[in-house]
DNA sequence: CAAGATACTACCCTTTTGGGTAGGTTTTTT
DNA sequence: AAAAAACCTACCCAAAAGGGTAGTATCTTG
């Protein structure tokens, strides 16, 4: 049985391109292709696609927020976004509103087949320069802020919700001793109260 | 010219044939292969490679530790983690620690090769269930808890470092307001303290 | 070995938060 | 129009956090 498949896409030449190519393979069928997500929405129900390959610069409703709707009504549908930019803050808002993969406009005929099937068989297919920029999201540069053993252990209780006098308790010290320490590491990083502390903290890695 | 490889691996039948594949190539050359990590990183200067192929389980120092070690002292060099594990938080700690690429032991010669050309073309390759899970761990499920306009503002502001007295000037609105504000914020979020309401918004992506 | 840096501990006092109570307005839903 | 949310205000008191000061231990480094 075949894959359904809606395209979403304001191109038609590229829209009619993906129609063809698609509809070529054996186990890929192209049930609907739309130029506006609104259009695409109506008939989410009735299409029923288990693949919406979705262009994220659209009149009306961008990509990024239909992607958001169609994972709504359809949450195991698989998303697969199209498109020109490559620049981070997009990638990354696509991914979190749910798509699955995420393709450049270069692609040729055989990628658009090779992600659908990667997408089927429980993959994320993305073009090479995404998946950099993926990885790379989890590579935090070490902070050159430098926090000593306890520093790191006040701080680390803290983040996890402990009172002062608990983190006392914790490490058999006087919570005066804490916050002595608390104020050497508002210094350190910069800030001026426990809630950035731990906020800088967590993004810098530096527990 | 080519590209110099060093292969970490203590499974030697795999590790020769990690060196025949990539031998066979005509752009890469592996230059030496270890069975363990320490030594690998005592070679890091000579070696000099800008690829190596890590196993994650190795005798004494493992595949993650060792992928910081090399990245520290060759921040140019690209590392492919080669392992059995697809354990979320192994490969989210191996992808925090520097690794480019991340494959799975069951690769074939072909996909090997693959790999190596697609990281000196920038990119991070991943085998696909690794791939699905980097991209999936972006999707945050929408968490049930709903919080008021009103009160996404004060967290929002709380988050940024803000005192009370600081967001009842911005809000317009007199401190106790606030108070009532966080309160109700503490009761929907389960927690008893603004550093934790901070964290959970933050988790769960609620402003 | 002595001077200096770094880390740790502690106390005092002021300001900020947390939590309870009580009542009023506006907006949305039924 | 009544009911329910959401939002706003104010006050009180207890608890927690912030900031200054000071002494000690340990570890560098000249």
């Amino acid at each position: 049985m075949k894959h359904n498949v809606v395209i979403i896409e304001d191109n038609i030449p590229l829209s009619e391109g993906f129609v063809e190519v698609i509809n070529k393979t054996s186990n890929f069928k192209v049930v609907d292709a739309y130029n506006n997500c609104e259009e695409a929405i109506e008939h989410l129900k009735t299409d029923n696609a288990s693949i919406y390959l979705v262009d994220i610069d659209l009149p009306g409703i961008n990509g990024v927020e239909g992607t958001k709707q169609i994972k709504k009504a359809l949450p195991n549908s698989h998303i697969i976004m199209v498109t020109v930019y490559e620049n981070s803050s997009i990638v990354f808002d696509a991914l979190c509103a749910g798509a699955t993969g995420y393709l450049t406009k270069n692609v040729s005929p055989d990628e658009i087949v090779d992600a659908l099937n990667e997408v089927i068989s429980g993959g994320a297919p993305m073009s090479i320069k995404i998946a950099k920029m993926v990885v790379s999201s989890f590579q935090k540069m070490p902070s050159k802020i430098e926090l000593s053993t306890r520093e790191k252990e006040v701080l680390t209780l803290l983040a996890e919700g402990n009172s002062y006098d608990g983190i006392a308790d914790t490490l058999f010290i006087s919570k005066n001793t804490i916050k002595f320490h608390l104020k050497n590491i508002y210094i350190k990083l910069q800030v001026r109260s426990n809630i950035e502390a731990v906020q800088k903290a967590n993004r810098e890695n530096l527990l």
